[in-house]
DNA sequence: TCAATTCATACTAAATTACTATGTTATCAC
DNA sequence: GTGATAACATAGTAATTTAGTATGAATTGA
């Protein structure tokens, strides 16, 4: 029940792309020098949010990277999901099934999880890009 | 981002404690078997739990273990923290400072996680042993 | 054509997780 | 008082995850 670094770094890396870029894309070892990043391992987060369209990528000399989405419109939810997509738990299931209290499904149990999850998953999801931003421009 | 399994096997055993104690020790071995649960892993959970004052034990024949608070004074997160005591993330500390959103102490980033944390925590702590072993009981 | 860039895959060291193994210590029943 | 039953304690370990690194191929602008 924590924040991966990984996902700090999505953040960071997301946010530094916003704040960089004019229209114009922005490279990765403009973002990494910028957030004192590791390149090749915010190279292989970008892959997986280009690939839930959450950025856009131009190859080539000058070419680098772009937000696909209004920042108001990415959440939290959305880079966590990106990052990992097995986010969501899975107790309960299956082979996991015992006691008189967890039996059949779903169970006493499971339901408690699933709601936990809910609850945060739509907290995170509250949680947009914008609002991230404009937190690190009231702080400058 | 995530409900540890170990969480769940200390959720489920400290219900059993409960469902299972009437007012006399319950051992853990009779925890164990009715939850199915690995009993040497779950002892070293409830030394945690005890440490933290959730349950209290009794020593040798016919001892066991017994919830130390009512039930509705038992919340998940207190579950948690006893589980793991860096259960809070550290963010942006020392070492950690970064780019020019991110310079002093808290920053931008900082506080954004700080302010997640507390969320989750204080919807963590709302929710109590209490209500989980009704859950239970209304399936049942 | 070449330099800058993204894209892709494979490897890896360190940490964490979910245990197991092997005991020791304390207390009750007899 | 001794033996069974329990909690207590510590060390080890296999599998997984995390947070990277290494190496290189593919793409495009200058």
């Amino acid at each position: 029940m924590q924040i991966s670094t990984k996902t700090g770094y999505a953040v960071r890396a997301l946010s530094e792309l916003v704040l960089s870029s004019d229209g114009k894309p922005v490279s990765m070892s403009e973002i990494c020098r910028k957030q004192n990043l590791p390149i090749k391992y915010i190279e292989q987060l970008f892959r997986k949010l280009k690939k839930k369209e959450i950025i856009k990528s131009i190859h080539g000399s000058r070419g680098g990277y772009l937000l696909n989405k209004p920042i108001s419109e990415v959440s939290l939810k959305d880079i966590m999901h990106a990052l990992d997509d097995d986010f969501s738990n899975k107790f309960c299931y299956g082979s996991n099934a015992h006691s008189e209290y967890c039996t059949g499904f779903p169970c006493g149990f499971y339901e408690l999880w699933d709601d936990i999850k809910n609850f945060i998953e739509d907290y995170l999801d509250s949680i947009k890009l914008e609002q991230i931003i404009s937190r690190l421009q009231e702080k400058k």
